[in-house]
DNA sequence: ATATTAGTTCGTTTGAAACCGAACTAAATA
DNA sequence: TATTTAGTTCGGTTTCAAACGAACTAATAT
């Protein structure tokens, strides 16, 4: 692989993770996790490359495997661990997502229960946001499992 | 209303919209509004109730207002303005929020197409969750749609 | 025993976002 | 004209997460 198109790539992995969240480390330690092998890497080899700190590797890797979204094999007599990637949870972890709409919906639920003023304009679209984040609660689940159906 | 209710309500709202991605004055200043009838409230009232300074209440409203979430009515001969929720944009702001599926699914095909080891179990994997996340890209919108369509 | 190596721990630094207060503008009122 | 009011602007402070470096642990290798 072209060195120089690894290092421009796992930059816009970094990015693109940094834009949904995470700390740019370990946006830079997925991409570059990404462009690897199976086989994984050492701690040595992420250090170098994601160019940060032993410690910032290490509360960044750490938090990824606890997240489960980055497991390591061992090998006896040799005292390395080899990061790897695990892409299984990144489906399940979409599905737990969705729990932000039924979440989101309970809460307008409680708005329009605190509301005197059920008949007016403001309150109906309050309960017709309800009645669609109800709605995306239900069926993305059922989008996500139709396709674990179609792909096992 | 209860005001005890109103001031819980606003904090737990507060809380929510912080979670997920807002500063909490703004998170609050949306429960206010929430818990707010249709002919909104004075910048001044909103300053009393989210007990935050003038400038933060101006800065976070405009952010708002910018975002299409917030709008305001005036009345002529009054200098005030009134702001209030506008509920309609949710919607379309869900939808443009699946576009991170397509943008991910696109990540990955970057990656793929980056690696040599096309067969291996790895790149694979990598190709199904580019899959899934395409899938996904087209399936939201579609049953967004579907509501859409069910509540016109 | 001594020296490396792999990774952790912890106290400190840094940088960006959020918030603030005080001074300001511009419209309305007196 | 002078004053009040609605909201903005801007420079400074606070806060908090992210990153760092240096010292440490524990296993391996010499």
């Amino acid at each position: 692989m072209n060195e120089k198109a690894r290092v421009d790539y796992v930059e816009k992995v970094g990015v693109f993770f940094e834009q949904n969240g995470y700390p740019p480390v370990a946006g830079r330690l997925i991409g570059y996790l990404m462009t690897s092998n199976e086989k994984g890497r050492t701690f040595y080899e992420i250090h170098q490359f994601v160019n940060a700190s032993k410690s910032s590797v290490s509360t960044a890797l750490n938090k990824l495997v606890e997240k489960g979204l980055v497991k390591y094999l061992t090998i006896s007599g040799d005292r390395k661990r080899y990061f790897f990637l695990d892409l299984k949870p990144w489906i399940s972890k979409t599905k737990e997502r969705a729990e932000f709409f039924s979440s989101f919906a309970s809460l307008i639920s409680d708005c329009v229960a605190l509301r005197g003023d059920k008949e007016s304009e403001f309150t109906q679209d309050l309960v017709k946001l309800e009645a669609f984040h109800k709605y995306l609660a239900e069926e993305m689940p059922k989008i996500i499992d139709k396709w674990e159906k179609m792909h096992l």
